[in-house]
DNA sequence: TATTGTTATACTCTATAACTATA
DNA sequence: TATAGTTATAGAGTATAACAATA
Protein backbone atom coordinates (compact mmCIF):
# COMPACT_ATOMS: atom_id res chain seq x y z
CA UNK A 1 0.00 0.00 0.00
CA UNK A 2 3.08 2.04 -0.71
CA UNK A 3 1.32 4.81 -2.27
CA UNK A 4 3.40 6.65 -5.21
CA UNK A 5 2.00 10.02 -4.04
CA UNK A 6 4.18 9.16 -0.55
CA UNK A 7 6.96 8.27 -2.18
CA UNK A 8 10.15 10.75 -2.12
CA UNK A 9 11.39 8.90 -4.87
CA UNK A 10 8.64 9.27 -7.14
CA UNK A 11 7.96 12.60 -6.07
CA UNK A 12 11.26 13.79 -6.48
CA UNK A 13 11.38 12.30 -10.18
CA UNK A 14 8.61 13.70 -10.70
CA UNK A 15 8.89 17.22 -9.68
CA UNK A 16 12.22 17.37 -11.37
CA UNK A 17 10.36 16.40 -14.48
CA UNK A 18 8.40 19.05 -14.23
CA UNK A 19 10.28 21.66 -13.38
CA UNK A 20 13.00 20.86 -15.96
CA UNK A 21 10.20 20.81 -18.44
CA UNK A 22 9.00 24.47 -17.61
CA UNK A 23 12.25 25.40 -17.42
CA UNK A 24 13.41 24.59 -21.08
CA UNK A 25 10.04 25.72 -22.43
CA UNK A 26 10.80 29.50 -20.68
CA UNK A 27 14.59 29.21 -21.55
CA UNK A 28 13.46 27.94 -25.47
CA UNK A 29 13.27 31.49 -26.80
CA UNK A 30 16.94 31.88 -26.34
CA UNK A 31 18.11 28.87 -28.12
CA UNK A 32 18.92 27.27 -24.69
CA UNK A 33 17.98 24.00 -23.50
CA UNK A 34 18.19 23.99 -19.06
CA UNK A 35 21.30 21.91 -19.48
CA UNK A 36 23.45 24.47 -21.53
CA UNK A 37 22.04 27.22 -19.11
CA UNK A 38 23.99 25.64 -16.18
CA UNK A 39 27.04 25.35 -18.00
CA UNK A 40 27.10 28.91 -19.09
CA UNK A 41 26.04 29.97 -15.82
CA UNK A 42 29.34 28.16 -14.35
CA UNK A 43 31.22 29.51 -16.76
CA UNK A 44 29.94 33.05 -16.85
CA UNK A 45 30.41 32.95 -12.74
CA UNK A 46 34.06 32.02 -12.86
CA UNK A 47 35.88 34.90 -13.82
CA UNK A 48 39.10 33.54 -15.37
CA UNK A 49 37.18 30.75 -16.66
CA UNK A 50 36.28 26.70 -15.70
CA UNK A 51 37.56 23.07 -16.67
CA UNK A 52 35.67 20.85 -18.35
CA UNK A 53 36.44 18.42 -15.97
CA UNK A 54 35.00 20.99 -12.86
CA UNK A 55 32.28 21.63 -15.18
CA UNK A 56 31.06 18.23 -14.57
CA UNK A 57 31.75 17.56 -11.43
CA UNK A 58 29.93 20.45 -10.34
CA UNK A 59 27.02 19.77 -12.81
CA UNK A 60 27.33 15.52 -11.84
CA UNK A 61 27.91 14.98 -15.30
CA UNK A 62 30.48 12.88 -17.30
CA UNK A 63 33.37 14.94 -18.29
CA UNK A 64 32.42 13.50 -22.18
CA UNK A 65 28.86 14.82 -21.71
CA UNK A 66 29.94 18.19 -21.15
CA UNK A 67 32.15 18.45 -24.45
CA UNK A 68 29.30 18.52 -26.62
CA UNK A 69 27.51 20.77 -24.23
CA UNK A 70 30.61 23.52 -24.88
CA UNK A 71 30.71 22.87 -28.36
CA UNK A 72 26.94 23.92 -28.67
CA UNK A 73 27.64 27.04 -27.06
CA UNK A 74 31.08 27.86 -28.25
CA UNK A 75 29.07 27.26 -31.45
CA UNK A 76 26.54 29.81 -30.43
CA UNK A 77 29.27 32.32 -29.41
CA UNK A 78 27.91 32.38 -25.68
CA UNK A 79 31.41 30.53 -24.69
CA UNK A 80 34.99 29.84 -25.79
CA UNK A 81 37.46 27.44 -24.71
CA UNK A 82 41.09 29.13 -23.49
CA UNK A 83 44.41 27.65 -22.29
CA UNK A 84 45.19 27.65 -18.91
CA UNK A 85 48.49 29.69 -18.16
CA UNK A 86 49.80 26.98 -16.05
CA UNK A 87 49.00 23.65 -17.77
CA UNK A 88 48.17 22.55 -20.95
CA UNK A 89 45.86 19.75 -21.00
CA UNK A 90 42.57 21.99 -19.33
CA UNK A 91 40.65 24.14 -21.22
CA UNK A 92 39.18 26.88 -19.65
CA UNK A 93 35.97 27.47 -20.16
CA UNK A 94 34.90 31.44 -20.15
CA UNK A 95 31.97 33.48 -21.38
CA UNK A 96 31.99 35.84 -24.00
CA UNK A 97 30.73 39.37 -23.75
CA UNK A 98 27.79 37.94 -25.16
CA UNK A 99 27.12 34.91 -23.27
CA UNK A 100 27.02 37.14 -20.33
CA UNK A 101 24.55 39.15 -21.43
CA UNK A 102 22.26 36.03 -22.86
CA UNK A 103 23.07 34.78 -19.59
CA UNK A 104 21.53 37.30 -17.76
CA UNK A 105 18.03 37.28 -19.44
CA UNK A 106 18.23 33.22 -19.61
CA UNK A 107 18.69 33.62 -15.39
CA UNK A 108 15.62 35.83 -15.58
CA UNK A 109 13.57 33.55 -17.75
CA UNK A 110 14.60 30.08 -16.44
CA UNK A 111 13.88 31.92 -12.52
CA UNK A 112 10.37 32.63 -14.59
CA UNK A 113 9.77 28.85 -15.40
CA UNK A 114 11.01 27.50 -12.06
CA UNK A 115 8.35 29.88 -10.25
CA UNK A 116 5.64 28.77 -12.49
CA UNK A 117 5.76 24.98 -10.99
CA UNK A 118 6.74 26.72 -7.41
CA UNK A 119 3.88 28.65 -7.48
CA UNK A 120 2.33 27.54 -4.81
CA UNK A 121 5.10 27.71 -2.05
CA UNK A 122 5.94 31.02 0.11
CA UNK A 123 9.56 32.13 -0.10
CA UNK A 124 9.95 30.72 2.90
CA UNK A 125 9.16 27.30 2.39
CA UNK A 126 10.90 27.59 -1.22
CA UNK A 127 13.88 28.28 1.21
CA UNK A 128 13.01 24.97 3.20
CA UNK A 129 13.02 22.81 0.17
CA UNK A 130 16.04 23.68 -0.75
CA UNK A 131 17.78 23.62 2.24
CA UNK A 132 16.82 19.96 2.24
CA UNK A 133 17.52 19.06 -1.27
CA UNK A 134 21.25 20.78 -0.88
CA UNK A 135 21.18 17.70 2.70
CA UNK A 136 19.69 14.73 -0.11
CA UNK A 137 22.35 15.83 -2.49
CA UNK A 138 24.89 16.45 0.04
CA UNK A 139 28.67 15.72 -0.89
CA UNK A 140 27.48 14.58 -4.06
CA UNK A 141 27.85 18.12 -5.33
CA UNK A 142 31.73 18.53 -5.90
CA UNK A 143 33.33 21.76 -4.94
CA UNK A 144 34.67 23.92 -7.97
CA UNK A 145 37.86 24.13 -9.07
CA UNK A 146 38.29 26.95 -11.33
CA UNK A 147 41.56 27.61 -13.11
CA UNK A 148 43.08 25.68 -10.25
CA UNK A 149 41.58 27.70 -7.43
CA UNK A 150 39.38 26.49 -5.01
CA UNK A 151 36.22 28.93 -5.03
CA UNK A 152 34.23 26.69 -2.72
CA UNK B 1 25.90 35.00 -8.73
CA UNK B 2 23.12 32.82 -8.88
CA UNK B 3 24.63 29.78 -7.34
CA UNK B 4 23.80 26.89 -8.87
CA UNK B 5 23.84 25.06 -5.31
CA UNK B 6 20.63 27.49 -4.62
CA UNK B 7 19.29 26.84 -7.46
CA UNK B 8 15.69 24.95 -6.69
CA UNK B 9 15.28 23.43 -10.51
CA UNK B 10 18.34 22.29 -10.43
CA UNK B 11 18.85 20.70 -6.80
CA UNK B 12 15.89 18.84 -7.59
CA UNK B 13 17.29 18.06 -10.93
CA UNK B 14 20.25 16.45 -9.02
CA UNK B 15 18.59 14.99 -6.15
CA UNK B 16 16.16 13.22 -8.52
CA UNK B 17 19.11 12.03 -10.59
CA UNK B 18 21.32 10.63 -7.46
CA UNK B 19 17.72 8.90 -5.79
CA UNK B 20 17.36 7.10 -9.47
CA UNK B 21 20.51 5.84 -9.81
CA UNK B 22 20.34 4.85 -6.00
CA UNK B 23 17.06 2.77 -6.46
CA UNK B 24 17.74 0.92 -9.84
CA UNK B 25 20.95 -0.08 -8.50
CA UNK B 26 19.15 -1.81 -5.26
CA UNK B 27 16.28 -3.10 -7.53
CA UNK B 28 18.75 -4.19 -10.26
CA UNK B 29 19.35 -8.00 -8.66
CA UNK B 30 15.63 -8.58 -9.68
CA UNK B 31 15.48 -7.41 -12.68
CA UNK B 32 13.83 -4.33 -12.12
CA UNK B 33 14.77 -0.64 -12.85
CA UNK B 34 12.16 2.09 -11.29
CA UNK B 35 9.89 2.73 -13.72
CA UNK B 36 9.10 -0.97 -14.50
CA UNK B 37 8.95 -1.24 -10.71
CA UNK B 38 6.34 1.90 -10.58
CA UNK B 39 4.14 0.50 -12.93
CA UNK B 40 4.17 -2.95 -11.15
CA UNK B 41 3.19 -1.03 -7.86
CA UNK B 42 0.38 0.41 -9.47
CA UNK B 43 -1.23 -2.75 -10.78
CA UNK B 44 -0.43 -4.76 -7.58
CA UNK B 45 -2.06 -1.95 -5.66
CA UNK B 46 -5.38 -2.15 -8.14
CA UNK B 47 -7.35 -4.85 -7.30
CA UNK B 48 -9.14 -5.08 -10.28
CA UNK B 49 -6.43 -3.78 -12.43
CA UNK B 50 -5.56 -0.56 -14.04
CA UNK B 51 -6.22 0.63 -17.47
CA UNK B 52 -2.61 2.02 -19.27
CA UNK B 53 -3.96 5.36 -19.78
CA UNK B 54 -4.67 5.56 -15.72
CA UNK B 55 -1.12 4.52 -15.21
CA UNK B 56 0.28 7.17 -17.52
CA UNK B 57 -1.87 9.85 -16.46
CA UNK B 58 -0.29 8.46 -12.81
CA UNK B 59 3.08 8.44 -13.87
CA UNK B 60 3.43 11.63 -15.93
CA UNK B 61 3.93 9.47 -18.99
CA UNK B 62 2.64 9.24 -22.04
CA UNK B 63 0.34 5.94 -22.99
CA UNK B 64 2.70 5.49 -25.93
CA UNK B 65 5.52 4.78 -23.11
CA UNK B 66 3.61 2.88 -20.69
CA UNK B 67 3.02 0.03 -23.88
CA UNK B 68 6.91 -1.25 -23.59
CA UNK B 69 6.69 -0.43 -19.97
CA UNK B 70 3.50 -3.50 -19.53
CA UNK B 71 5.62 -5.84 -22.65
CA UNK B 72 8.43 -5.60 -20.56
CA UNK B 73 6.57 -7.00 -17.41
CA UNK B 74 4.30 -9.44 -19.00
CA UNK B 75 7.25 -10.64 -20.25
CA UNK B 76 8.86 -10.96 -16.79
CA UNK B 77 5.56 -12.58 -16.36
CA UNK B 78 5.09 -10.54 -13.19
CA UNK B 79 1.39 -8.43 -14.81
CA UNK B 80 -1.09 -9.76 -17.40
CA UNK B 81 -3.50 -7.42 -19.32
CA UNK B 82 -6.90 -8.67 -19.21
CA UNK B 83 -10.19 -6.91 -20.75
CA UNK B 84 -12.32 -4.50 -19.55
CA UNK B 85 -15.77 -6.34 -18.31
CA UNK B 86 -17.83 -3.10 -19.37
CA UNK B 87 -15.36 -1.37 -22.58
CA UNK B 88 -13.44 -3.65 -24.76
CA UNK B 89 -10.78 -1.00 -25.65
CA UNK B 90 -8.82 -0.80 -22.62
CA UNK B 91 -7.08 -3.51 -21.15
CA UNK B 92 -6.24 -3.94 -17.43
CA UNK B 93 -3.19 -3.97 -16.15
CA UNK B 94 -2.93 -6.84 -13.07
CA UNK B 95 -0.25 -8.10 -11.42
CA UNK B 96 0.44 -11.74 -10.79
CA UNK B 97 0.98 -13.59 -7.85
CA UNK B 98 4.23 -13.82 -8.95
CA UNK B 99 4.28 -10.07 -9.60
CA UNK B 100 2.78 -9.42 -6.09
CA UNK B 101 5.68 -11.29 -4.47
CA UNK B 102 8.10 -9.60 -6.54
CA UNK B 103 6.57 -6.67 -6.12
CA UNK B 104 6.96 -6.98 -2.08
CA UNK B 105 10.77 -7.82 -2.36
CA UNK B 106 11.26 -4.82 -4.79
CA UNK B 107 9.36 -2.23 -2.18
CA UNK B 108 12.06 -3.21 0.30
CA UNK B 109 15.23 -3.15 -1.59
CA UNK B 110 13.83 0.43 -3.31
CA UNK B 111 12.94 1.59 0.16
CA UNK B 112 16.35 0.50 1.00
CA UNK B 113 18.14 2.46 -2.15
CA UNK B 114 16.29 5.64 -1.41
CA UNK B 115 17.32 5.86 2.40
CA UNK B 116 21.07 5.29 0.85
CA UNK B 117 20.42 8.87 -0.25
CA UNK B 118 18.14 10.75 2.40
CA UNK B 119 20.37 9.31 5.14
CA UNK B 120 20.82 12.53 6.39
CA UNK B 121 17.10 13.41 6.71
CA UNK B 122 15.54 12.28 9.91
CA UNK B 123 11.83 10.85 9.53
CA UNK B 124 10.35 14.41 10.02
CA UNK B 125 12.45 15.88 7.51
CA UNK B 126 11.65 13.20 5.08
CA UNK B 127 7.72 14.01 5.38
CA UNK B 128 8.58 17.75 5.13
CA UNK B 129 10.15 17.28 2.17
CA UNK B 130 7.33 14.84 0.81
CA UNK B 131 5.01 17.41 1.69
CA UNK B 132 6.72 20.34 -0.01
CA UNK B 133 7.50 17.92 -3.51
CA UNK B 134 3.65 17.70 -3.43
CA UNK B 135 2.90 20.83 -3.50
CA UNK B 136 4.90 21.54 -6.45
CA UNK B 137 4.18 18.42 -8.32
CA UNK B 138 -0.07 19.50 -7.06
CA UNK B 139 -2.55 19.63 -10.15
CA UNK B 140 0.19 17.46 -11.71
CA UNK B 141 -0.35 13.86 -10.44
CA UNK B 142 -4.03 12.52 -11.89
CA UNK B 143 -6.46 11.06 -10.45
CA UNK B 144 -6.24 7.32 -10.24
CA UNK B 145 -8.82 5.60 -12.14
CA UNK B 146 -8.70 2.19 -12.11
CA UNK B 147 -11.45 -0.25 -13.39
CA UNK B 148 -13.96 2.72 -14.07
CA UNK B 149 -13.85 3.65 -10.84
CA UNK B 150 -12.36 6.78 -8.38
CA UNK B 151 -9.54 5.32 -6.19
CA UNK B 152 -8.58 8.84 -4.86
C1' DT C 1 -16.25 12.30 -32.93
C1' DA C 2 -13.65 10.86 -29.04
C1' DT C 3 -11.00 7.36 -26.52
C1' DT C 4 -7.62 3.29 -25.84
C1' DG C 5 -3.91 1.12 -27.15
C1' DT C 6 -0.29 0.64 -30.35
C1' DT C 7 3.62 1.51 -33.68
C1' DA C 8 7.06 4.43 -35.43
C1' DT C 9 10.38 8.04 -35.16
C1' DA C 10 13.51 11.33 -33.43
C1' DC C 11 15.77 13.68 -29.99
C1' DT C 12 17.72 14.11 -25.29
C1' DC C 13 19.94 12.07 -21.42
C1' DT C 14 22.90 8.63 -19.20
C1' DA C 15 26.67 5.38 -18.91
C1' DT C 16 31.06 3.21 -20.57
C1' DA C 17 35.13 2.35 -22.87
C1' DA C 18 38.99 3.72 -25.35
C1' DC C 19 42.09 7.03 -27.31
C1' DT C 20 45.38 11.60 -27.35
C1' DA C 21 48.08 14.87 -25.27
C1' DT C 22 49.92 16.44 -21.50
C1' DA C 23 51.73 16.18 -16.59
C1' DT D 1 51.24 6.58 -13.87
C1' DA D 2 47.77 9.83 -13.65
C1' DT D 3 44.85 13.69 -15.46
C1' DA D 4 42.06 16.56 -19.11
C1' DG D 5 39.78 16.34 -23.00
C1' DT D 6 37.74 13.89 -26.74
C1' DT D 7 35.36 10.34 -29.66
C1' DA D 8 32.31 6.58 -30.17
C1' DT D 9 28.57 3.73 -28.88
C1' DA D 10 24.67 1.85 -26.67
C1' DG D 11 20.85 2.13 -23.74
C1' DA D 12 17.24 4.70 -21.26
C1' DG D 13 14.09 8.59 -21.07
C1' DT D 14 11.09 12.09 -23.47
C1' DA D 15 8.09 13.96 -27.07
C1' DT D 16 5.07 13.64 -31.26
C1' DA D 17 2.44 11.93 -34.85
C1' DA D 18 -0.34 8.63 -36.93
C1' DC D 19 -3.11 4.46 -37.04
C1' DA D 20 -6.70 0.51 -35.77
C1' DA D 21 -10.30 -0.89 -32.81
C1' DT D 22 -13.93 0.53 -30.08
C1' DA D 23 -17.23 3.75 -27.85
Amino acid sequence: MSDLRNDVGFLLTRASGLVVRATNAALSDLGLRVRQYSVLALADDSGEGIAQRDLAEELGLDPSQVVALVDELAAAGLVERRPSPTDRRPRLVVATPQGTQVRRRAASSAEGGVQRQMGDLSGEEQATLRGLLQRVVGGSVGRCRAGGELTE
